[in-house]
DNA sequence: TTGAAAGCGCTAACAT
DNA sequence: ATGTTAGCGCTTTCAA
């Protein structure tokens, strides 16, 4: 089965390549019976234009990079899913590339990308500020966005992390916890978790609150119970923990079981995300919810409008912030004014190197 | 910033284009001094390849098509993200489309993708048995492979899901559980939940208990209170459900809490994927483990070998069924002997439209 | 080891 | 409304 090309159609239908071509992509100015007889053909022949030619004809793939940490983590799903969506309405379709975290990856994708010729490019780094791949991209002249991440050089769409995570520790204070730590994984990895904890240490020293310790877990969605246990040892004035997203929030749960500590009775966890699965938990998870999809298709429509746009719409660039939505569970109950200590397994009891809490 | 082609690079560094491609597709083919001088004056004008145009000249795009329902389901998005991670580090790209089980958008997705000249395909669809596009598909000749279907007609990766449930339906029946049902979404979107249902129905046969009732959902992944009050009304002898997969079986749970039910202890409950957010809920969701990564890598690394394999590898048809592991949980405990009456809530008591669960 | 030349499938200018 | 022509960037014979 030999692939027809727009010349074997314009052969049997009669008429010239050009207007083959037309009947496809401008079928406005075609003849309608002309149209019907290629139209005709081109079914019976099975045939449909190759993008490839096009493309390297004309200069344009009618296709988005996409660039994410992960797919594991539904924030990114669901933010990709609502791009997809929005991009394939609009015939446009969308090429991925996960960089599990890693600037070099980043970079690799994006070249990757950008060999392929896509027409514009979604993406989340590690860290806006110091990402070596974000100048390259800004220098290709291609329409591009950051999603997730705030930047000051770079049009993005996310929600105001600062602001946002600032109304969740607001949330936290209501309750009576004066005593709070902030957990994250490492700060490079992720711009979000440095803004979030940010906004929480911001809005607690505005109400005049004490200092918001920080801990830091080797991996970004994971709890280390050593970690976990060394923070509730050194700081047992601790009343709530707030995790910088929510797989990471709902692991600290996990261990804080095996501690033997119970949410939200002998400590009160929030996450932030909302991911759907939160409120499945039991209790339902405190977070701060994020409007991935809406996310992923403002940031496509954004890319869409760009292409649209005659060559040079003077760079608009996009500094969109979505709302955000506070989701109350039951991880977050008021603050408990004796805490039982820790019963850490025997595996973790001692040996190994202790982490220590900064703040 | 004009874009440069090899033809630049050819005349920069003194040698004639074909040369120069050599240096990028084949540079054991190249002369070491000659490479060095292509390789300074392409960094030094930071060219690179132009795929598009190698894809037009030899046929082959290096990108693979990737089809799946949604990617809201994690048991997707890290089928992708390790088909992804897979193709990549094999120099190929993936391109994505969802079709929210819907059998059109499988037909668009795939015709949209083969545009796009595509080398190989990897899909799940809602039933390969009666769905439209796999014919086409096979018709086509590109390399393609099933991930989570199972099919006689087609090639494909999954688990043995007559037996996975087979087993889970075991794990009931040894906690005491001889009256069961099994809730599933629209069976006609699902040829996985058909087979989960047919193996529980054999394996509950095959010990010689009770017929397993069967319930259908309107949505895939969400409960409706109304359709398990009904079931809990009707069937009051129930002791366990089982969910053809985890965003149901957790939904469900959450609604037997609405209904004043509580799990393990009123009724046990399983679902099947065994999504990593099953071991955060509590009690931790007994499930059936799929290797969602390896699925997605299996299904790579097939096609990426049907692609390296001379032109006509016989067609090696693959069915490869992956270990699956039971999960056990908390959420399923030994056969309540009595069970209260569901309090259903006045809102949905009666008359009023069915309610959905949000996202 | 390198070069010359043709052409993959399509569309954009220009012409009619 | 339709046709003619050239060429997008690359690879692939074939030849040297």
């Amino acid at each position: 089965m030999p692939r027809r090309s727009i010349l074997d159609i314009a052969a049997l239908a009669g008429v010239s390549p050009a207007t083959v071509s037309r009947a496809f992509s401008q079928p406005e100015l075609v003849a309608r019976d002309t149209l019907d007889r290629i139209r005709a053909v081109a079914r019976e022949q099975n045939f449909r234009p190759n993008r490839v030619g096009r493309s390297l004809r004309s200069g344009r793939t009618r296709t988005l990079g996409l660039i994410v940490p992960t797919l594991a983590n539904p924030v990114f799903a669901e933010c990709l899913e609502g791009a997809e969506r929005h991009a394939r309405a609009a015939g446009f379709s969308v090429m991925v590339s996960t960089t599990g975290y890693d600037p070099d990856s980043e970079t690799h994708a994006v070249q990757l990308l950008f060999d392929h010729q896509i027409d514009a490019l979604l993406l989340t780094v590690a860290d806006a500020a110091t990402s070596a791949c974000l100048p390259m991209v800004r220098d290709s002249g291609l329409p591009y966005v950051l999603v997730y991440n705030e930047s000051a050089d770079h049009p993005y769409v996310s929600v105001d992390n600062v602001a946002a995570s600032g109304d969740l520790a607001c949330a936290l204070a209501a309750q009576g916890h004066r005593h709070l730590a902030f957990i994250t994984g490492p700060l490079r990895a992720s711009d979000r978790a440095v803004l979030r904890l940010q906004g929480a240490r911001e809005r607690y020293a505005a109400l005049g609150l004490p200092p918001v310790l920080h801990a830091e877990m080797p991996v970004h969605t994971a709890s280390d119970l050593r970690v976990l246990a060394t923070l509730l040892e050194q700081a047992p004035e601790l009343t709530a923990l707030f995790c910088s997203n929510d797989l990471l929030a709902s692991a600290v749960i996990a261990d804080l079981a095996r501690l033997g500590l119970q949410v939200p009775r002998d400590l009160s966890v929030c996450g932030f995300d909302g991911m759907a699965f939160g409120r499945m938990m039991t209790p339902p998870l405190t977070s701060l919810e994020q409007p991935n999809t809406a996310i992923g298709e403002h940031a496509c429509a954004y890319l869409l409008e760009t292409l649209q746009g005659d060559d040079a719409p003077a760079a608009s660039s996009l500094a969109l912030r979505l709302p955000h939505r506070l989701m109350t569970g039951g991880t977050v109950g008021p603050a408990a004014t004796t805490r039982v200590t820790p019963r850490i397994p025997d595996a973790f009891a001692s040996g190994a190197p202790t982490p220590r809490a900064s703040s």
